[in-house]
DNA sequence: TATGAATGAGACTTCATTCAT
DNA sequence: GATGAATGAAGTCTCATTCAT
């Protein structure tokens, strides 16, 4: 509570900025901090239980053991908390992939490879944020203009993979590069997503065809002499 | 369910049916029919401009005409409405494809072309029901259990299309076709959804990536000699 | 919707609109007539006691035993709950001032007895409905544009003064007998108010004063051989 | 009180006690007294606009920039803010009109003039301050036995006038005079006061008939050769 | 069967006031 | 003394659903 000093080192820091967003007030203190993350936590995984409707704004104060009064100091209303969520979550991803897209060997990577591992971090992250895509896809009916909103999230996901593949092709527009990027998020997204509830080999199939799904698509765009997908991915199970 | 020919018998049959799902009570008077096809017009249009939390039972019951009282004795609750919803857009969707489908010329269609006209088709339904994905999605967060309840729907969807692939390459089994038909259908859907509020430039570029999607995709299970996508799809505008 | 003949008689008709201002709907049934009384008659007490401010619509629901929703559906908010108190009561003096004014020998009365009427009258009705200056100007300073409001029931009563005086010296202008009705009604208005909390004797002499202002005043407009003012209205206690 | 040569010395003195009423604490800073004159002014504003029930305290502390924990300094509740406006304005309007009847001219007018000057001079006040009159009904509806807490500020104006009554007619009981300007203050404020939101030529018309009322009440106690009204006080445009 | 007035739990949100810093 | 984040009781109002007519 009097703690002076609480942010030393920058990792927590650029955590610390991601809930910032839709928020009313920019919680300065650690105590305030710690509290709209307990709130989100919460909301999270009551939003994923019961689902967004079903969810009132006292049970997720109260079980963030935050006074609803607190809570409407932070959040305007109960759809910025969807929509902090969202944002939170896209940026997770972001992180959470460029950590692996900027690894320099990754990167060097031959396109089944790469594919392999850009499918497999982002179905790890789903497996670890259960709550992600229906939360996303709650907001996308909830909040008007979600697009929008979400489009500035999602550009910096969606930046990075349109740099990693200008630099494996220089000769793609720009253009070429965030289309071919928003495409291959947005596909191996959806498809991950459906895969979670299913049983555990028909999941992995899915998540077979998607590699299949995202390295046949890419190969129009960056061309190589790797000619077979089977060899290159595995035989079906 | 395979069968090449659409009986026109029992027509109105079919489109009956398709209302009956999650009803309470099976609609036996035209009276009745109209109705419920008023309620769910109505749900369909305030649902996709309002969004599903904020369309109250009373507001769709007004606008479609109905005694609030007859509403509940055709929907056991609010819910139920956007599940009929659901399955009367999944069925509308597989009549609208499997009319394409079923046409012997388009079957015998070249991959590329095939996938044109597939896709084609599904971009219209969208275009001209522009509250089915909307719909979808909200009662996926809202259904308990919905992936399951849809999962029968989206069935003779997928096996429509299954059964065109199993024609197209006799030496896949039926699991692999229906994998590879879940997927193109759920990417498509995803895909072109997406593309609908975006300007029509990018639109039509979304479009055109979702064929270079599918067809890369499928051309791994139906090799064919057409090496070059920009060839059989043409090229940007 | 199917009744054919519902106004026969317009006697009651008169009394059940009254209360028909500012409601959500207009209660046909008997039953529903009741409730609204009843919270006009709650609304009315608690308003007076408590204050408006403190008053809630609850409490008002509660004690005019009318569940919180059937409140609802005939009142749109609490203000308007107020409003509705203030036209009733309006109507309520204009019809009991009617009365005494429609009175063949009050009309004919000399000046000073009819002012002494006019305002024996008012005051009786103040104290009969001790809540109506309180709950006049709570909606005075609560409902935007109340004086705009109030003025169309305000008028009824002016322009049954203002007929009278109309008769009563025929060479006054129309504005004349409007303005001089508002002048009069207002000023006895606030000034019986005034008196109501006072101690009996001082509240003698101020309806006294109040007679002796008016009358005063209405001398300009209907000029008369009584000279002498103590005597027609008796000299001071 | 009622001697006729207002002192210099003590200017200041008298314009910091006006905000004393109702306060918690004597601000004997300046910097305190500001604020108090801030929050003050923000709250006449607020008041005024949106109206008592929907000003927030915060949100006079914000305007008036004062921290809300100095505001409870200064105020003890919401309420206190009310009743210190409404003793500043009837102060302000004591002194206002004090300024005009210590003129020793204005005592020596005949009475038509002096009600002309009078109410001239109280339309003006009210011209001047807005608020005034909302406030002050606010707080008769808002603060419990407001009228005991008024009176006594009243008074002051009321004995102030009683005096000139006095002087000018040494007949009088101490008693008439005060009912009389009690009757008189009461009356010019309510018709004033109505008159501020009508067009101008009404607003105009019912300020000559305000100055006919009391003119024709104050001849019963101030008898004079003056007899045709019109003549003294200008006839409508 | 058809109707729609009635219901009331509970949703979201506000704001006067406090008190730890 | 000064501050403003924190509090939580309480307010207004909604709406899915029922059931008497």
């Amino acid at each position: 509570m009097s703690d002076s000093a609480s942010n030393s080192n920058s990792a927590s820091n650029s955590s610390s900025e991601l809930n910032t967003a839709g928020l009313r007030r920019k919680p300065r203190q650690a105590r305030s901090q710690e509290r709209v993350d307990r709130i989100l936590a919460v909301a999270e995984a009551l939003f994923t239980t019961e689902g967004y409707g079903k969810t009132t704004t006292n049970a997720i104060a109260a079980q963030a053991q935050v006074p609803i009064g607190s809570f409407y100091q932070f959040f305007p209303d109960k759809a910025a908390i969807l929509q902090a969520l969202t944002i939170r979550y896209t940026n997770q991803l972001q992180q959470y992939l460029k950590r692996l897209l900027d690894t320099a060997d990754v990167a060097a990577l031959p396109l089944p490879e790469y594919v392999e591992q850009l499918i497999d971090a982002t179905d790890q992250f789903f497996t670890e944020n259960p709550g992600y895509y229906a939360i996303f896809m709650e907001a996308q009916s909830t909040i008007p203009d979600f697009n929008e909103i979400d489009r500035a999230a999602d550009m910096a996901l969606i930046e990075d993979l349109s740099t990693a593949f200008a630099q494996r092709n220089p000769t793609l527009t720009q253009e070429d590069c965030e289309v071919v990027g928003f495409v291959v998020i947005k596909v191996i997204g959806n498809l991950l997503w459906l895969s979670i509830d299913q049983d555990p080999i028909r999941r992995q199939r899915l998540v077979l065809e998607t590699k299949k799904l995202a390295l046949s698509y890419l190969q129009n765009y960056f061309p190589s002499n790797t000619s077979n997908l089977d060899e290159s991915l595995g035989s079906t199970t």
